[in-house]
DNA sequence: CGTGCTTTTGAAAATCATCAAGTATAGTGG
DNA sequence: CCACTATACTTGATGATTTTCAAAAGCACG
């Protein structure tokens, strides 16, 4: 079980998330994120009505902005920084259910309550979209639709991926998955990673405790596959290798 | 571990599937899944489009005709039947991803390739469509597309639920969420359920074995949540119990 | 340079898996 | 209709991986 009682979950009193409301309209089209998900497929015309309904918003490190079964409203574009995705029970159990940084596209919803709460990690930015306009606009733009067809197909696609992790693989399989899973990702040079979140949140990601998660670090740290320089910086030392082992091979 | 030799997957000799290539234009309106994800949205003259894309095709119990990493060359809409859609590591191990009833749309595929296996689990009657085709005739119909991102959504909504499962629910738990996901589909009558697949395949949809399954189900019993008749039939005794349970409320 | 939080490490405990029978159930052929 | 077989399911004993509990070591921040 994962306490986390560090969270503070105040819905009540949304405190420091900055808005910006009236931002111009071609904020997009210099954005961090513009060849991202979402927006990667529109031109320069299109995207300007995309950005005359965007907000941008500031989430400190920490701070919550989507609730578990609260309406869902908008829909988000992370710009920058990490967000975690979970869902919890009751007695405070969590599973996180993915990581979102730039260029993720969040809010893909069921009817009209969110099926997960999302909060920032480090501090995040964020385009904002009100969810009937931006369904209305999705009309006009069959492209975002079609776009977001596939955004949800490759989610579906890696959930499918993340069942088999939580459910068939062993503690060392699962942390040398996330570690392969990140990698294509990564920017600081080949086979070099930096882990924007801490232990507690890639134990509720991989299905496992912190103890498990840092004994997992250690195991393959031992045997040669990963090097580890503090807790947020590694190194990929032997691909193949963590990838059998990912890839459940012995 | 689960090994399961008794699973054929002989892709070089499909036998047994019946395929009917040149079906009439009118079988989608007199469909049992005519109300289902997909078709349900078209007025009878978009769905004769549809129809013409259509092949009913039969599957022989156990018969697979999903191959995980296999080009994605078909969509297929359950008509009849129950299918099991799987992902698997190389030394045998088994991860349910999901059951498909009648009405269930399979397919959504990144790129070109499925990211999953599926088999017929009893008989199964399934409309196929070429995947090229079907896509085109998105297109023309903005209604169908909007249907599949609503599918989609509501897939990854159960994803998500089925990662906090496996990520973090214990064996009793599991069957729970299980039982209770199951029931809404019930159909013979109120709190009745048919299983209609074996104890193997629970196991690895909910992440445990067939004897700890078996125990599960005996735990329920004894606490008068549920009462079992045979393997495949069962009585749910106590509703709010067993969604308490299903809620990891102890 | 404490103070608090994160991470690591160690020992004990628990849940679930594995191994091993034993019991139903369904399908087959006499 | 009844053995007979094969498969599926259940039940029991043992064992292993992971969790839990506990404490020490690192690190960041005032």
């Amino acid at each position: 079980m994962s306490q986390h009682d560090s969270v503070p979950s105040d819905w009540s009193r949304p405190r420091r998330i900055v808005v910006h409301p009236h931002c111009g309209t071609d904020h997009c089209t210099n954005c961090d994120a513009r060849q991202s998900s979402l927006c990667g497929v529109l031109d320069d015309h299109d995207i300007t009505r995309l950005a005359s309904l965007a907000q941008q918003m500031v989430i400190p490190a920490g701070q919550g902005f989507i609730e578990d079964g609260a309406a869902a409203e908008n829909f988000y574009n992370v710009t920058h920084g990490t967000v975690r995705l979970y869902k919890m029970l009751p007695d405070g159990r969590r599973q996180i259910t993915g990581f979102a940084g730039p260029g993720h596209f969040l809010g893909l919803a069921v009817s009209t309550t969110y099926a997960f709460a999302a909060e920032a990690i480090d501090d995040v930015n964020l385009c904002r979209f009100s969810r009937p306009k931006l369904k209305a606009l999705l009309t006009d733009l069959p492209a975002l639709e079609r776009r977001l067809l596939d955004v949800a197909a490759n989610e579906l696609a890696l959930a499918q991926e993340q069942m088999l992790l939580l459910g068939r693989k062993t503690a060392r399989e699962r942390l040398a998955s996330f570690l392969m899973h990140l990698l294509p990702e990564a920017e600081s040079g080949p086979f070099m990673l930096h882990l924007p979140m801490p232990r507690a949140d890639i134990a509720d990601y991989i299905g496992l405790t912190v103890e498990t998660v840092s004994r997992s670090f250690g195991w393959l740290k031992s045997e040669g596959l990963i090097g580890i320089d503090g807790a947020t910086e590694l190194r990929v030392r032997d691909m193949k290798g963590l990838r059998a082992v990912a890839d459940g091979v012995h």
